[in-house]
DNA sequence: AAGCAGGGCAACCGCGAGAAT
DNA sequence: TATTCTCGCGGTTGCCCTGCT
């Protein structure tokens, strides 16, 4: 049994629909190089004389001179230098900050509408906690004001509105099946979750999903299994796909199969990796899977791209259990298959 | 009325990334 | 190419307000 998944992932963010990460410069040779290092090491100066600059809340002079300066000066494109030229003593980096907040046209505060919160709901399921983007969703909203309102009212709204998750969890964490180990990336992922709801043996729309991921419980183990690699090249335009002859009971047919593209010069190699889950009362399906894993056998398919195999994939899709999700916001060759 | 606890929110901090030099 | 500067982001902090005892 395998409890680590690696997705291999060509570019420097992932994102799941019930989570999200970026990628870290884990790069020591570069790293070292990094004018973040070079600066910890000097002593990096900071960006303002933090004893001569005001702190703490704005006063309405203060915002009357901000908001006079940039309504007649602009920002000039930089912040440092601007509370200097605007007469005030505060950080380039406050100033930016209240006026992106509060000072500047169109800002809306507070009294959020059913709609914003089910476009929130909806934009954390897909893309997590970046507040800036599901802002840029929001008319008059701020990233600061969705992210407090966000820790403040809607967490606590959908904990009261949902009932917490009774068996099923899944735990995610990042393995590889890559043929091409140097161009993978390796992202752990241990602690987040899957959505599914046991009541219906269905996995969770993505609404739903958020309050899976905000629960934080690990009541189950979940297993994946390999799938095995997609080559789609364009001299050989043929799929090697491995699959698996799955006569497991249909309800514990659930899982999330994920596919992701590595490019490597002329060639793509897409790996394809699903996850299941299991029930942690039942070690029996456990074995059960790990005996499956190994009945795996090969096919070839004929002139399939990427395309082809989520349209594929899209089309077996009759079912209303399944679900196929695609990345919006990202470029990759990358989705899931809820099934 | 005073003290305390919790919630809400504005502001701060540190970091990564990209632009500029 | 290496280094520095600046921006923008997400997480965290801390102040203030409100309600409860």
């Amino acid at each position: 049994m395998s409890l680590s998944l690696i997705i291999t992932e060509p570019e420097n963010s992932f994102s799941f629909p019930f989570f999200s990460f970026k990628k870290q410069n884990k790069d020591i040779s570069t790293k070292t190089l990094r004018p973040r290092e070079t600066d910890r090491e000097m002593g990096r100066a900071p960006c303002c004389d933090k004893a001569n600059v005001k702190r703490g809340p704005w006063s309405p002079e203060e915002d009357a001179k901000l908001k006079d300066y940039i309504e007649k000066q602009g920002t000039g494109g930089n912040w440092i230098a601007l509370p200097h030229k605007a007469g005030l003593r505060r950080c380039g980096k406050s100033c930016r900050l209240r006026w992106l907040n509060y000072l500047r046209p169109n800002i809306r505060h507070g009294d959020f509408t059913e709609e914003e919160d089910n476009i929130i709901y909806s934009l954390f399921a897909s893309i997590g906690s970046r507040w800036s983007v599901i802002a840029a969703h929001l008319q008059g909203r701020t990233d600061n004001d969705i992210k407090n309102y966000w820790n403040t009212k809607l967490k606590k709204k959908l904990i009261a509105t949902m009932a917490p998750p009774p068996h099923h969890h899944l735990a995610i964490a990042t393995s590889s099946s890559s043929a091409s180990p140097s161009s993978s990336s390796h992202y752990n992922m241990i602690n987040s979750l899957l959505p599914y709801n046991p009541s219906t043996n269905q996995l969770l729309t993505p609404h739903q999903g958020i309050m899976m991921t905000m629960m934080g419980q690990q009541q189950q183990l979940f297993y994946q299994e390999d799938m095995g690699n997609l080559v789609n090249s364009p001299n050989r335009n043929n799929l090697i796909m491995s699959h698996q002859e799955d006569n497991q009971e249909q309800s514990t047919n659930k899982g999330i199969m994920l596919l992701s593209d590595v490019r490597s010069g002329s060639s793509t190699t897409s790996t394809v990796t699903r996850v299941k889950m299991e029930h942690r009362d039942h070690d029996d399906h456990h074995h059960h899977h790990e005996e499956d894993e190994r009945s795996m056998t090969s096919v070839v398919m004929e002139d399939y791209g990427m395309e082809e195999i989520k349209q594929l994939i899209s089309s077996s899709c009759t079912s209303s259990n399944n679900s196929l999700w695609f990345d919006e916001n990202k470029t990759e060759d990358k989705f899931m298959l809820y099934y």
